[in-house]
DNA sequence: TATTATGGTGAAAGCGATTTCAATGACAGG
DNA sequence: CCTGTCATTGAAATCGCTTTCACCATAATA
C-alpha cells in the first residue's frame, strides 16, 4: 500500500506538503503539479483510518432504524443515503428490529465507535432515551418523533389523524373501529389515536372506546385485530388503522369475513403505501414525505457538522402531510 | 477522553498490559483484576480508530444494494444486519439507486475506505463488474446473481421460473403474456424469462414472443406495460411478471380495464410480497428466503474474515425456492 | 535601509492503540 | 548449582496521517 511518504518522496517534497495539497493548504503551483502527478502515478489513496485517528472525524454517520424492511423506514433510509452520498459521508446502519433497548445500545456503540453524527429513526422515547440523547457526544437528529430540546424532523400525526377522522366521520355510516399501536410510540400510537378520536368527535361521531384494538405494526397483527373486531362487534362497518400495513391486514380480514372486495372502502391507514394504493385503488390514508424527512434530517445534521454558514444547524422541523382518497 | 495510558497508570501497569488484557494475551490474574477495575472506574472504551490504524481491520462490512426501499432488498439487508450485529461487525450501507456505475464507485470507495469485507446485492454484472470483483482487495460475497469464480448466494431463478411456467401452463386457458426486466440482470431478467418460457413450452403452451414486454422493477412500469399489453392484445388472459411489484401494477391495470377483482387470478409474480399476498389472497409467485440469503452470505463472509475453523470460507451457495399459490 | 507581511516549506510531534522484543523471575529437571 | 522452559512484563516502534512551529524567501511598506 503506497503511503503519503512515498508520494512525497517521488514528488520531491515533504509529506506535510502532500497533506497540504490534499487538504487545500499553502502549496506552490509548481509543487502541487508534481504532487498531483506522483499521486496519479502511484495510485495513492489516503488512509481514512489514519486520517480519522488524527483528525477525530470519520465522515461516518450512524443511522438507527427500528426495522429496515418496512416501506416507510426504507424510504427514510433512502433519503438519508442520498444526502450522505452527496455530501461526502457514509452511512453506518443499525437495525434494532423494534427493540428499544437495542436503540440505546447502538446509541452507545456509535458514540464510542466512530461516527460524526447520528440519525435516529425513533419510535419509543423513554426517559432513558431522553437521557441518552441529551448526553450524546455527537450531534443527533431524530426522525418521526417530536422531542423537546432535541433536533427532530417529524410529521404532525395528531393534526393529520384529526383531519382524517373528521373527513371520515361524514363519509362512513355505521360504526367505526380503530386499530392502533402501542402508545409508547408517541407519534404513531398516542398522537394518531388521539387525533383520530378528536376528529371523529369534532364531526359528531365519536369513537366507541370498546372498538379500539392494539396491533404491532405488522400486517398479521392488523389481520388478527380485525378478525377479532369483526367477530366481537359484527356491526362495525369501518376500521381505521394506525398504519397502512395493518390496514392491509384488516382489509384481508374483512375480505375473508364479508367477501372479496368488500374491504376496500372499509379501512383507512397511515403512510400511503404504494402497494396498497395500487391494489385497492386507494384507501383513505395520510401521505407523508418519508424520503423528504430523511433528506431534511440529514441535511440538518451535516450542516451542523460542516458548519455551513447561514445555517443555524440543528433545529426542529415539522413536515406537512396530505390526506389521500377521502 | 480517557485513553489506554490513563487506565494503565491507574492500574499501575503498562499500556501493553492493558492491551493484552483487552485482547486476551498473557496477563496475571492479579493485574487483570486491577485493570478491570481501572477500566470500570474510568469508563474507558478503546478507540476503534486507533485500533483500526494499527491492526488494519475496522470491523466494518460494506453493503451495496441497488435500492433499499424495496421489500426484497430490505429483507436481505435485515438478514445481513442480523448476522453482522451478532458477530461484532457493523454495516456500512451504500444505496446505488439502480445505477450500476455507482456500484463500481462504491466498490472502489469501500476498498479504500475502510471495510473488512463487502456484500454486494447484485443486479447487473458487466465485465467491468467482474473485473472489479476479481481485483477486490477485501473478501466479497454476491447476493442474487451467480458469477463464476466469485463467492455468491443466489436462487435458481431459471428453475423456479420453469416450474412456475410449467404449473401455470395447465391452469390458464387463453393467452399468457410476460412482463420482464432488463436481461442485463441475469437472474431476474434473463433467467426468469427463459425459465418461464421453457416451462410453458415443456407444458405444450409456448409463450408468444409478441406478448413479452419490458418493465423496470417498479409498480408503475408493471402498470404501464400491462395497460399497453391489454390494449395491444385484448385477448391476453394472464400476465406473468418478473417481480411481484410489477405484478401489483399489472393487477391494477387489469382491474381498471376489466373491472375490480378481475386481476387477482390473472397475474403471477416473483418474490412473494407480503402486501400482495394479503391483499389478493395470493397470486402465483415464487417464494425466496430473502432474509436467509442475507444471513448466509454474511456468515460466509465473516467466516472467511474471522478464519472460522472447519469452514472453507467463501463459496457458492444456491438456496431453494417455493412455488406459491399454484 | 529597515521592517513587516505573506506565501511556502519541512521536521517533528502527536493521534491511541497493537505488537515485537528483550528481559525478568520462577520453577522443574539434571 | 546450573540450565532450560515458560509465563509475564514494559519500553519502544509502528500504523499513516495532520498540524504546529520555526524558518525562509520575497515583496511590500515605512
Amino acid at each position: 500500500m503506497v503511503k503519503m511518504k512515498d508520494v512525497a518522496e517521488l514528488a520531491g517534497v515533504s509529506s506535510a506538503a502532500v497533506s497540504r495539497y490534499l487538504n487545500g493548504g499553502y502549496i506552490s503551483a509548481d509543487k502541487a503539479q508534481r504532487i498531483k502527478q506522483a499521486i496519479e502515478l502511484t495510485g495513492y489513496v489516503r488512509s481514512s483510518q489514519a486520517r480519522a485517528l488524527r483528525t477525530g472525524s470519520t465522515k461516518l454517520i450512524g443511522v438507527i432504524v427500528p426495522k429496515i424492511n418496512s416501506e416507510s423506514v426504507s424510504r427514510i433510509t433512502a433519503g438519508i443515503g442520498q444526502v450522505l452520498g452527496r455530501r461526502g459521508y457514509q452511512m453506518l446502519l443499525a437495525n434494532t428490529d423494534n427493540a428499544a433497548d437495542r436503540e440505546l445500545e447502538y446509541l452507545d456503540l456509535f458514540q464510542n465507535h466512530p461516527v460524526d453524527g447520528i440519525v435516529l429513526v425513533a419510535t419509543m422515547i423513554t426517559d432513558e432515551h431522553r437521557r441518552a440523547i441529551d448526553s450524546c457526544r455527537v450531534p443527533i437528529v431524530l426522525i418521526g418523533q417530536h422531542v423537546e430540546g432535541a433536533a427532530c424532523v417529524y410529521h404532525d400525526d395528531y393534526e393529520a389523524a384529526f383531519e382524517l377522522g373528521h373527513a371520515l366521520a361524514g363519509r362512513v355510516d355505521g360504526k367505526i373501529a380503530y386499530i392502533g399501536v402501542t402508545e409508547e410510540d408517541r407519534a404513531a400510537g398516542y398522537d394518531r389515536r388521539r387525533g383520530f378520536e378528536a376528529g371523529l368527535r369534532a364531526a359528531g361521531n365519536p369513537l366507541d372506546a370498546a372498538l379500539i384494538r392494539l396491533g404491532s405494526f405488522t400486517l398479521d397483527s392488523g389481520y388478527g385485530a380485525a378478525r377479532e373486531l369483526l367477530s366481537a362487534a359484527p356491526d362495525v362497518s369501518f376500521i381505521a388503522c394506525a398504519t397502512d400495513t395493518m390496514a392491509a391486514g384488516a382489509l384481508r380480514a374483512i375480505d375473508e369475513v364479508r367477501g372479496v372486495g368488500e374491504g376496500m372502502h372499509r379501512v383507512s391507514g397511515f403512510g400511503d403505501n404504494a402497494f396498497l394504493r395500487a391494489l385497492t385503488g386507494g384507501i383513505p390514508t395520510v401521505h407523508y414525505g418519508y424520503l423528504t424527512s430523511g433528506v431534511e434530517a440529514t441535511n440538518m445534521l451535516i450542516n451542523t457538522l460542516d458548519g455551513v454558514e447561514g445555517e443555524s444547524g440543528l433545529k426542529t422541523l415539522k413536515l406537512g402531510h396530505q390526506l389521500m382518497n377521502v
